[in-house]
RNA sequence: GCGAGAGUGGCGGAAUUGGCAGACGCGCCAGAUUUAGGAUCUGGUUCCCUACCGGGAAUGGGGGUUCGAGUCCCCCCUCUCGCACCA
């Protein structure tokens, strides 16, 4: 009678596990070994949980249920990271306070995740919203706006290795003789600049009509994402994190970790780090003609050698970053952004108007607009020019938005003949080009950028790339014109929202009589943590573009300081990544009041083991933390200079795999091959598997086999209506089917679509491990009759102790696919048996329970046992067991199968041939053949090659 | 354009890392049981030829190394994901 019934048995466990505080992590013991497993921290979304969150967790879980029983001690916490826009957007639409939104939807993940079986110590659960843990998110900033970063500082950290190149308190700042001479405000502002977290004037995505600032992904084509509105980029007081200054450190860490490669090459290129010169280029003063810039030059060039490269390069030279140093003599043009701050002053009244009015173009345009590769290279001459320092060329300086301010140095020297972009440049403004590399003899293209000797380059003249590198950039900083120098595509991290649900900055800003900032701040005192965020205050959308806070109530946003001075609250609030940059560490402790952790719970436990999670998170996040774990370490608040030694991404699941044809206006049908399904205007119908047939590599209707159809499976998507609600599926199936599912798809990392048949296909697996352990069809859940006390023979033995080797083997690489279907072949084996002996039930039943820990539980208990198997023994292999007497080898002629013989294990070669020679069919090829050679591999196949 | 990953039955996917291709699951076919089943159990199921015994072909395509290649090497095609004027 008492079927397999999920809906029973999975709410029983989980409120046993909840009540007997299973999961809850113990006393830290040091004699045992340790592993912290970790999720990706969820932010809490009002639609709840999607099917990806599952698949993670699930395979987390497992690994944690699995070390538990094999006498690990283990860390699994679970927590939200809760500030964040949509919270906010809910408020101004509704009303409801972001707070009230946020922890209600905590409530419903936690719900959720509850109703999977997940082995969570939720007493270690937090809120990044909660102000006890955004106290310390505070508390990590300040050390941040206290450290600078120290390049020459060469030290040995707590892991013993020795580094180049440390954060420090900004107190042991040098400060150069001159700013100090200026006196104290001139000291301060100067360690400001130096700071890891400094403020910085950057432009946002400001949309009127929306009254609110977008991040450049919400931005198309100058217009927001939500309603097409017109978007305008104006510069706004930001504060910005200076992770550029760890990019090394970043970039060396990536050998300390057990991370896919294929993410560590994504960190390394979006550090991009790239070695070359800067070089300076002469240009004068504003309005100089053509024969004082000639004189000027010549004294300049001799002041320079007695000085040498200045680290300010001053008014009037305009310094470039580049790779290719050993092209210099064919640099023939320099461009400028149009935001470089010399367009100004280089700009000839000539000019003016085409300049001011391509610069204000150049503007109006996202990012995006201007990294379009397609189209064709813009620009303008300036009217002015700069002297080329190796051949005293007079060369043109134009603005073109080809070049970036963000990067290098903002300007460039164009070397039409050895890059690809100025030479299209050159081609669209017939600007000249100098070849300086020697391109093959079958060269065609344009620019070329291969490897060759040096030509029209004077001194460097046959010298191969490299070498005329090294030559070029020794005479460059012998003339005081340039060094070699290093330059990296991550930018500094812009760090503040205009937003009310997230963070403040625990900063004041110090105001002058006339209530104006002076640009000076003040830290919040760490006794005045957290600073909270205004209560009784409506934030509504006010019009402008500074942060919705700028309309708090006085009494939050001011207040005087002990020496008189008025201040004024910081009105930005931290990005979302803020939260998440260290949440790791506080689980580890979670509770402590004193500390963001406890430095034996951080030796303990940290680093993080395992981390898993969606590849979306590769770059920002796992950058973001990296960063402040090292400014923590580098400040001693930490001994661990890695916080996450394995990364494993999983894959992400599709929609059901659907078929779909085209019909015309006219209703014909379509080939897919000649339409495009994205911009289709017809009629698309979905097929079933009955209406298409395979024809090579293609789907076509059976009906008109000359129409091709589309097959493929798509992302999840509400539009689409192809969304998987994990509560329907648990409803219908139970958590361990969804858990097991998940699991049985495929490989973790890989892409998969879903299927329901395939739900339903583990979900009679399960049935099937009911059955083959309780009787349903007792009235009462009962052991199945079959079960009895005999002893296992020989076959059945070794069945479990394969199942044991291979599961165990399985889960340690991650790979649950091939571990379930073990557990499946083992059922497949004994599920009939009988009698079914008792002791393969037991490990079967543990082997199952990382897998579905609710119905082996339940079975665990059936079984006679009353604690919970969550700490049984793991199941050991018994090698000996898997030996078997005689194995039975293939036997190929010319590499072809041909049969099959049993022999003995320790069958000896020759042994093994003699039989193989002797099979029917083989003998029959070899029949009137002559041998050449035979291939015997014990115990694993032979083959005759034959004439 | 650059970088990374992947192409195996009708479908999802397995294959001691060079040794029986297609484990396991879905789907499909047949049978058993059942009042019935979209429940359960048993068997079959890569394709082609063959009444059977058998045989041939096959891991995106082409070439190579090897006694032997899904696996290693070279060329090409397709798909997915990142990055995208970084000088």
């Amino acid at each position: 009678m008492p079927r397999y019934d999920p809906a029973r048995i999975e709410p029983h466990w989980q409120a046993h596990w909840d009540e007997h505080e299973t999961f809850h992590t113990g006393p830290f013991e040091a004699r045992r070994d340790k592993f912290y497993v970790l999720d990706m921290f969820p932010y809490p979304s009002g639609d709840g949980l999607h099917v990806g969150h599952p698949e993670g967790y699930t395979a987390t879980d497992i690994i944690c249920r699995y070390r538990r029983m094999t006498g690990t001690q283990v860390l699994h916490p679970m927590g939200w990271d809760a500030f964040g826009l949509p919270a906010e957007q809910h408020a101004i639409r509704t009303g409801t306070h972001p707070r009230e939104t946020t922890y209600q939807n905590i409530d419903t993940f936690r719900r959720q995740l509850k109703m999977l079986g997940f082995s969570y110590d939720w007493s270690r659960e937090f809120s990044t919203t909660d102000p006890d843990y955004f106290r310390w998110t505070q508390w990590i900033f300040l050390q941040l706006f206290d450290t600078w970063y120290d390049d020459e500082c060469r030290w040995t950290g707590p892991d013993g290795l020795e580094r180049v190149g440390r954060g420090r308190p900004i107190s042991e700042l040098p400060i150069p003789d001159a700013v100090a001479d200026d006196g104290d405000e001139a000291v301060r502002r100067y360690q400001d600049r130096h700071r890891l977290a400094y403020q910085h004037e950057a432009p946002v995505n400001w949309c009127p009509a929306l009254g609110t600032v977008l991040a450049n992904e919400e931005v198309i084509d100058g217009k927001s994402e939500r309603g097409e509105h017109p978007v305008e980029r104006l510069p706004l007081r930001q504060w910005m994190l200076a992770i550029t200054r760890y990019a090394d450190r970043l970039l060396d860490g990536l050998d300390l970790v057990d991370w896919p490669e294929s993410i560590r090459l994504l960190q390394r290129n979006w550090i991009g780090r790239s070695t070359g010169a800067e070089v300076d280029f002469f240009i004068g003063e504003p309005g100089q003609s053509a024969d004082e810039l000639d004189s000027a030059y010549a004294l300049w060039q001799n002041r320079r050698k007695e000085s040498g490269l200045p680290a300010d390069s001053g008014e009037e030279v305009l310094r470039v970053y580049t790779t290719r140093p050993d092209t210099l003599f064919g640099a023939t043009y320099m461009v400028i952004a149009p935001e470089h701050p010399f367009v100004e002053r280089l700009t000839t009244e000539l000019q003016r108007e085409a300049v001011t009015t391509y610069q204000s173009q150049a503007a109006a345009k996202s990012d995006l607009d201007r990294t379009d590769l397609a189209k064709e290279k813009t620009g303008v001459f300036t009217g002015s020019y700069a002297v080329n320092p190796v051949n005293d060329q007079k060369i043109p300086i134009w603005v073109a938005d080809y070049v970036l301010i963000s990067y290098g140095t903002g300007a460039i020297m164009a070397v039409p003949g050895q890059d690809e972009r100025d030479w299209e440049f050159a081609e669209v403004f017939d600007l000249p080009i100098i070849r300086t590399v020697e391109p093959p003899e079958d060269f065609t293209g344009q620019a070329y950028t291969g490897d060759g000797p040096a030509i029209n380059s004077g001194f460097l003249d046959g010298l191969e790339i490299d070498g005329a590198k090294d030559r070029i950039i020794e005479h460059l900083r012998g003339t005081g014109q340039g060094n070699s120098a290093v330059n990296f595509k991550l930018r500094d991290w812009l760090f503040s929202r205009q937003h009310f649900w997230g963070e403040p900055f625990p900063v004041w800003h110090e105001l002058d009589e006339e209530g104006n900032l002076t640009g000076l701040m003040r830290a919040e005192s760490e006794e005045n943590l957290p600073a909270k965020l205004p209560e009784n205050f409506e934030f509504k959308p006010h019009g402008r573009p500074d942060p919705p806070l700028e309309e708090a109530p006085d009494e939050w946003l001011y207040r005087t300081d002990e020496d008189g001075t008025r201040l004024k609250r910081e009105t930005n609030s931290m990005p979302q990544w803020a939260g998440s940059c260290w949440y790791y560490l506080r689980f580890a402790d979670p509770k402590n009041t004193d500390r963001f952790i406890d430095a034996e719970a951080e030796t303990n436990w940290l680093p993080v083991d395992l981390y898993i999670g969606g590849a979306e998170h590769a770059v920002l996040h796992l950058l973001y933390s990296r960063f402040w774990h090292k400014v923590l370490f580098d400040r001693g608040y930490l001994r661990t200079p890695e916080p996450f030694t394995r990364l494993v991404n999983q894959g992400m699941i599709l929609g059901e795999a659907e078929l779909t044809g085209f019909q015309d206006e006219s209703g014909e049908w379509v080939s897919a091959r000649e339409v495009d399904s994205e911009t289709f205007s017809g009629e698309k119908v979905s097929l079933t598997a009955d209406d298409v047939q395979k024809q090579g590599e293609e789907f076509v209707l059976t009906e008109h086999p000359e129409i091709v159809i589309d097959s493929r499976a798509y992302k999840m998507s509400k539009s689409r209506g192809n969304v998987i609600n994990p509560d329907d599926i648990v409803a219908e199936y139970g958590a361990d089917s969804l858990r097991l599912y998940e699991m049985f798809m495929g490989p973790l990392e890989a892409t998969k679509p879903w299927s329901m048949s395939g739900v339903e296909g583990v979900s009679r697996f399960l049935g099937r491990v009911w059955r083959m352990i309780s009787d349903d069809r007792a009235d009462e859940v009962t052991l199945n009759p079959a079960i009895a006390d005999a002893e296992p023979d020989e076959e059945q033995l070794r069945m479990l102790h394969r199942t044991i080797k291979a599961v165990t083997e399985d889960i340690e690489k991650l790979s649950f696919n091939t571990a379930i279907s073990r557990l499946m072949e083992f059922t497949n084996a004994l599920g009939q048996a009988d009698p079914r002996p008792r002791s393969l039930m037991g490990p079967f039943v543990l082997l199952l329970s990382p897998f579905a820990p609710h119905l082996a539980e339940e079975l665990w208990n059936l079984l006679g046992h009353d604690e919970s198997l969550a700490y049984e023994p793991w199941p050991e292999c018994d090698e000996s067991l898997l030996v078997t007497s005689t194995v039975e080898i293939p036997v190929q002629v010319n590499g072809k199968l041909r049969g099959k013989i049993v022999v003995a294990t320790d069958a000896d070669q020759e042994t093994i041939q003699e039989a193989a020679a002797a099979d029917e069919t083989v003998a029959r090829f070899l029949q009137d053949k002559t041998v050449v050679k035979t291939v015997v591999v014990p115990g694993r196949l032979v083959n005759f090659v034959v004439k």
